[in-house]
This record gives structure tokens, sequence and C-alpha cells, in this order.
DNA sequence: CCGGAAAACAAACGTATGTTCGTTTAGCCG
DNA sequence: CGGCTAAACGAACATACGTTTGTTTTCCGG
């Protein structure tokens, strides 16, 4: 949530979270320094600390707003669908491909730079996105209940489905090959297809035993 | 440093090659220092240059052996299995998966590393990547050609996939609740439902609108 | 047992880093 | 216009970093 106040100091703090973003989504936290960092927005290394607290700070408090708003966004499009499980279920994975096709570089910042927190910090985000993952493993306990779906273990399928949902930010670029609307169609097709009833059999018995390396 | 080894100075390269892959998956490339990676290995910062050329070459060379063994426990999977479509498809599925598990950390780097890599040592490494995807969209064509799949698009088909398999190595501890072969099997089971050709209709029509932020 | 090569050592070099500090500038309110 | 506050400046500090160097130790074949 951004607050529109007309301030003039309070535009550099948004430019230096811009310039933040996305310098570490192309570098890295770590590899990211501070004077390269202000010389985006174009002040001196040392007026940064009027606006962050430190280096971990900023990292911390663009991640938490990240979470917040992730999380908001994600209660908005469940209250906005029908109550129905298999709606619910659509309206989450929808949102989340949308989401992370709109704001790529801040989702790839908090699912790659975590480590990059102190334990300290880390724990309110991980709290959040454990909330966020909850939410979804819920619809889909749901959804296996009223005979919908067929998951063997909802929280495996929950992690599966977001790493394949979250996979877009990694290779999307806006202006590219396909729209908005048909990744998001496709992946819903793909998600919804893998946890639907209409099981495909899988036995485990033959599996590669390929793996030797030298 | 009395050094029981039972050959030669080749065994602290792999030394070194070991606690690189472990400090790098756990903090990061440009998070590790070199002083922390020999204090690992149990000799002098400068000791470190007999083995490796630079930080950036120990990094490229992690990545590319890593990538080779990739391709090749690909290919010995693919050769092992039957000719037909579904099992060389099923086959790269489930070695990806395997692999994954078994080797997470490297896979971790190789995936998210590659930020750090300088242009000239990021290309090969690319390269190879753009092959192993390429192998598996050229599966999911001949799948979809023999009408055994329904694809709208086998090259987001495939960084889906790939992005969902790859997802295990984040959050997979061994000895965790659920063994590698089940793991496999599950994954495996939304993987080709999602592909397969009884096809959940998907409307796009029907998005959450709801990504404003003020 | 010896001599040469491979590898480890201790120490330093030059630079880059996050951060601090005293001072100066700019914007706003009465 | 005058004064207060917030923010930018410029310079510095202390440390951490990758890497080099000269020397010493370790190892192995002849």
């Amino acid at each position: 949530m951004a607050r529109i106040t007309g301030s003039n100091g309070e535009r550099t703090a948004e430019a230096i979270r811009q310039a933040a973003i996305r310098l570490i989504h192309r570098q890295g936290f770590a590899a990211m320094n501070l004077r390269e960092l202000a010389a985006e927005v174009g002040i001196q290394p040392g007026s940064l600390y009027n606006h962050i607290q430190t280096k971990q700070g900023l990292l911390f408090e663009l991640m938490q707003e990240h979470m917040q708003d992730l999380l908001s966004a994600m209660e908005a499009a469940l209250a906005a669908a029908p109550a129905e499980p298999m709606a619910q279920l659509r309206a989450f994975l929808a949102q989340h491909v949308l989401y992370h096709l709109e704001r790529k570089q801040e989702v790839y910042i908090a699912n790659f730079e975590l480590r990059a927190l102190e334990k300290a910090n880390a724990e309110p985000i991980l709290a959040m996105r454990r909330a966020y993952e909850n939410r979804l493993i819920g619809l889909l306990e749901e959804g296996a209940r009223a005979g919908k779906l067929q998951v063997a273990d909802t929280r495996i399928a929950a992690y599966a489905l977001l790493a394949m949902l979250t996979g877009v930010c990694t290779w999307y670029r806006p202006g590219g090959r396909l729209s908005p609307e048909e990744i998001v169609a496709q992946h819903l097709e793909l998600a919804l297809n893998g946890v639907s009833a209409a099981a495909f059999e899988c036995d485990t018995t033959v599996l590669p035993a390929t793996l030797g390396q030298a």
C-alpha cells in the first residue's frame, strides 16, 4: 500500500524503494551496494540514511510491504469470487499468476532473498508466507472433501502449484509473445487439470535409477 | 593440518567444491567470502588459489559440472525408457524430480545464481539449460501430435512443469515426512494430469481485476 | 634418502563496503 | 522575510573483501 502524500521527502523515499527493487532484482541483495543505489536515485550515499535505517532494514521493509500487498490482494480476490470451493480455488490461482506477472520483480525478491534476511527479520516474513500457503492448502482440502479434487497430499500439491505459477516471474517479459490473460488461462488449465478428480494413474514402481555420477 | 589423504591434493579440490556448494546454497554466491570457504575447508584463504582460478571461475565450474551431469542423467533416463512418447515424457519428468531431490543444493545454485555469472560465463550455461528445456518441449510436442496430450503452448507448458518440479528443491529435506518415491509419484501425477488430453475447460473472461494498488 | 614439485602458510595490497558525522542547502509556516 | 526542520552534501572511518606474493612445509618418485 502506498500512501500518496504530497510531501517532497516522501517522494525520494519511494524513489529509493523502486530503485532498490530494480537493483536487487537484477543483481541480488548482497551484490547491490548502497553507492550504486544512491547513484540510481541521484543522491549521495550518506543521504540514503535519511530514509532507511540500514541496508538490511530496507530489504525487510520491501519484503514486508510486498507480502502484505500479496495477502490483501489474495483476500480481495477470494472475497470477490463465489463461495463455492472450486470458484474460490480458481480465484486464488488466477490472482496468484496475475499478481506475479504484474509485480515480478518484488515477487522474485521476496522468494529468493529470504536467506539475506537476519533471523529476526525473516520470522515475520515467513509467517506471512505460511499464512498465504495455508490459505491454498485449505482450499485444496475443501475441494477434496467435496469430491471435486483428487490430491494425495494437499501440502505437497500446494507447494507444487505455487512453484509452477510463481515460475512465470522468471521468464515473463511485458509485451512478449503472450498476453497476461493467455498466460493466466494456460496456467489455470495446467493447475486445475493437475489436481482434478479425473486422475491419471501413476505407478511409482518404474522409476529411473539412473542418477549415478562420478 | 594433517591430511589423512589416500592419494593426492585433488582431494582438497573436491573438498573446496563441496564446501562451496554448501556455502553458496546457504548464503548465496555474493554473500559467501573466500575466507569463510577456506576456513570450512581447513586451509588459509590464499591456498584456495592453488585449486581455483578466481571466485567467479569457481562458480562457473560448479555450474558447468552440474549442468553436464543433469543433461547426461536426463539422456540416460530417456535412453532407458521405452521409445513411446508418453513413456519418454514420464521418464523425463521422473528423473527431473529425482535428480532435484538428490542434488538440491547444486540445483538451487544453478537456478538462482545465474545472475552472479559474468556474461561470458553465463552464455554456455544458458545454452545447456536451453538444450534441457528444448528436450522437454520436444517431448510435449510429440505427445501433442500423437493426441495423447493437450497443451495450448508447449513452451509455456514446459516452463510451468519445470518450475513445478524444480520447486521440490526449495522445501525438501532428506528424512522428512515423505519418501522421495512418494514425492516423485505425486509430482508425476500433477504434471501428467496437467497436460493430459482430458482437459479442464478454462474461460479466461472472469479474471480477478483486483490488483489495484494506489 | 634426496631433490623437485605441489600445496599450504603468513602477510600484505588495493579497493569496496556499510555507515557515521558535522555542515550546508532547500522548503515550508507564520 | 526569518527561522525551523528535514534532507542532501562531502568526507571520513573501520572493516571486509578478492587476490598476490615470497617463503616454508609436505609429499612422492627415483
